[in-house]
DNA sequence: CTAGCGATGTATCGGGCCGATACATCGTGC
DNA sequence: GCACGATGTATCGGCCCGATACATCGCTAG
């Protein structure tokens, strides 16, 4: 799952940990938190003895460098190479099951910009068939234990009840326009 | 984290690991997905090593099962011990930044009917300032970085957005209705 | 009658990911 | 001139998950 997120950015810049992080944390901020130091920095040497990345010595040509950052001390910069690639297209195309947990369908979701509609529809009705049997989930406990819980565990049950309705509608929204072949940016909002 | 859920289920009635799994399942389904045998076994052997629960053997007394269930087999029935009733309850009360993460409030929030009102009220205003936080981060990426991100990559961000806000004012309906001593129950729905 | 299937039930193993921690450098402000 | 926060790389212990294995029970189709 991390794999699919670094190659994904990746893919677009060549860039050192730290720096992949921040960006990994606004792309899927919506999803996941930040990622922790512990995974990357394992998940980036993973990558690299299965040679889908490599180091890129630090860029000499720093122009428009944000502020004058001078520095060239030990940072790692890494680029994808050509299996890299392969490997991106591989795993953004796989859509098995895996694909629509919270996690990572976030990530796949992230990607989209960069994936074959057909795959995007596979993905957003897996995801959506999956909410839909949550959604189910508490209607049930709603209706048939709900007077063996307490105040609170049902009010949690109403909350995930309500999302999981919202999240489905979102969706539905998503696959009319996916289907229209309307790009998201497309759907207006009130501002 | 799962050390106070199963603390708390076994508070309310001894158990066996099967049970356990599906009783977690259904009150922290809003939260977390079903919790694996992987985590559950090792952690009630870890439980029972640190005297906070014991094996009791099968109760005899079968009376009003649901089925005629005539089975008594390597079913293994745990009880919760004097010193994890004391442990449930510092572990409840104990307000540290984690119990606002995601999973952790959840299961707080689970086992509020058993928590006093300023513990309640102290967990809601943490969490509510960790996802306004959230929100404001959403806010930002969305105010500053708009032109920078792709259709869906930012579809992501409004749909984060949404629902950060949604919880907080949930949260907020939460808190005032605590202060005012109405449990949640006493909230009206539309039917 | 029996073979198979789905629910119940306990358990382990490898691996992904996290939080805490350590350590070093750079620019800025006091 | 020095403390502090941002930048930056890296490891370690531990929680938790998914896959897997195995066994029993009750039901039902052949």
């Amino acid at each position: 799952m991390l794999d699919l997120a670094i190659l994904g950015l990746l893919h677009e810049t060549p860039m050192h940990g730290y720096e992949l992080r921040k960006q990994l944390a606004t792309k899927l901020g919506a999803i996941r938190a930040a990622i922790s130091y512990g995974s990357l920095y394992p998940t980036l040497r993973r990558l690299q003895t299965a040679g889908w990345i490599t180091e890129a010595g630090e860029t000499p040509a720093d122009d428009a460098d944000v502020p004058p950052l001078t520095s060239r001390r030990g940072r790692v910069v890494y680029k994808i190479t050509a299996e890299g690639k392969e490997r991106f297209q591989d795993l953004l195309a796989r859509v098995g099951p895996e694909a629509f947990e919270d996690a990572a369908f976030g990530v796949h979701f992230a990607f989209f910009a960069r994936t074959e509609v057909e795959v995007r529809l596979r993905i957003l009705e897996g995801r959506r068939r999956k909410i839909e049997e949550r959604r189910e989930g508490f209607r049930e406990v709603l209706a048939r234990a709900a007077e063996r819980l307490d105040a609170y565990t049902l009010e949690l049950q109403r909350h995930g009840l309500e999302a999981a309705d919202r999240e489905v509608r979102w969706l539905e929204e998503l696959i009319a326009n996916e289907r229209k072949n309307n790009p998201p940016a497309d759907n207006p909002r009130r501002p």
